[in-house]
DNA sequence: TCGCTTCCGAACATCGTGTTCGGTTATCGT
DNA sequence: ACGATAACCGAACACGATGTTCGGAAGCGA
């Protein structure tokens, strides 16, 4: 599996990305030096830069794959609402697709926490934004409904990670939906 | 007014600080070097290193200046409903602290799109915290709710500075308080 | 005006970056 | 198995940013 084009370069890449992820988590990001990867991943300097132009590259690889992976899963669920609203019955638990956001974050804790959950921002936004766009019985701007919904799943996210996990993936899912759909008054 | 210590600490250190604040805007915080801030300050080197110890500490001195501003003028509010939930009357307009935020940035866009909102997010997840304390009627963890409703509204803020004030700060606040009190069925 | 503090700016050592290039080694296709 | 190819190595280099030092000039408060 992933089996695609020059195992060396493979070996050099998983090595740069491990290795990299590993600094960031001990160090953070802006402590860790292009010298320190290629000392832990026990690679050449010129080798490096043949693959990546600076850190910022091997760095944006990394989440990109992650990115990609998460994406994957939830296309797999299929088109449903996204946010736990509309109970229709059309398809499968709609507190799936937020479970299953969750899960992916408790399965790769080493990466989330040292990518953080910024860089998914824009991939939830987007959903959000669709979300509302069809189901749209709100007088709100679009763009500021989605940009608050999706911040507060997010930014939850991210604390939730950072904070060593508390909850559950899925127990976290299931308080999500209730402050999202329910607001602050939902008691 | 703020007349404090000798003048030519007040002249270098305001320097610095608007230069800085100016290339952070105009470039974006990694891009902006100390020799550039000397330059634009028309500061010398070894005075800079007499007043920080590095472009962080002087970053840092900025956007402090900018929260104790923001607290200051909450403060002047007294305790009060802070999300707008709960129009119990005891308390002045339960609108205004919310309005209060984002009126703050939008007379300080410079320094809030150098500096981003996520400094604001300690500050503003305190007072979620604690009014959800007060008034705790949800079963959901505080800390929870508390970065749920922070992370959304800080977000939120960002997002408007970023975009250029597409909305005048009292509207945002009326939608945040909405979308807030009201969850996503609200229609 | 006097004494003290701050500012200046040039010079310096140190470190991280990104590139180059000739030589070595692993991999893939046949 | 073997040969062509591509990847890797590592030392050396130029460059730019950092943070420090120090003697002298200048501004400040009293």
């Amino acid at each position: 599996m992933a089996g695609n084009g020059d195992r060396r370069v493979r070996r050099t890449q998983a090595a740069l990305r491990k290795a990299l992820i590993e600094l960031i988590v001990e160090r953070g990001y802006e402590r860790v030096t292009v010298r320190d990867v290629l000392d832990r991943a026990d690679i050449g300097r010129s080798t490096f830069y043949a693959h990546y132009r600076d850190k910022d590259a091997l760095f944006g690889s990394c989440f990109e794959d992650l990115r990609e992976d998460l994406a994957r899963e939830l296309s797999l669920l299929g088109p449903q609402s996204h946010d736990g609203s509309h109970t229709d019955g059309q398809s499968g638990d709609p507190l799936k697709p937020l479970t299953l956001i969750f899960e992916h974050a408790f399965r790769h804790p080493q990466i989330y926490r040292a990518v953080g959950t910024a860089h998914l921002h824009p991939m939830i936004f987007e959903v959000m934004r669709e979300h509302l766009c069809t189901h749209d019985e709100l007088r709100l701007p679009v763009d500021v409904a989605a940009e608050y919904h999706a911040s507060a799943l997010v930014g939850t996210l991210g604390w939730w990670v950072r904070a060593g996990f508390p909850h559950g993936p899925a127990e976290m899912a299931r308080m999500i939906r209730e402050l999202t759909v329910g607001g602050i008054t939902a008691a």
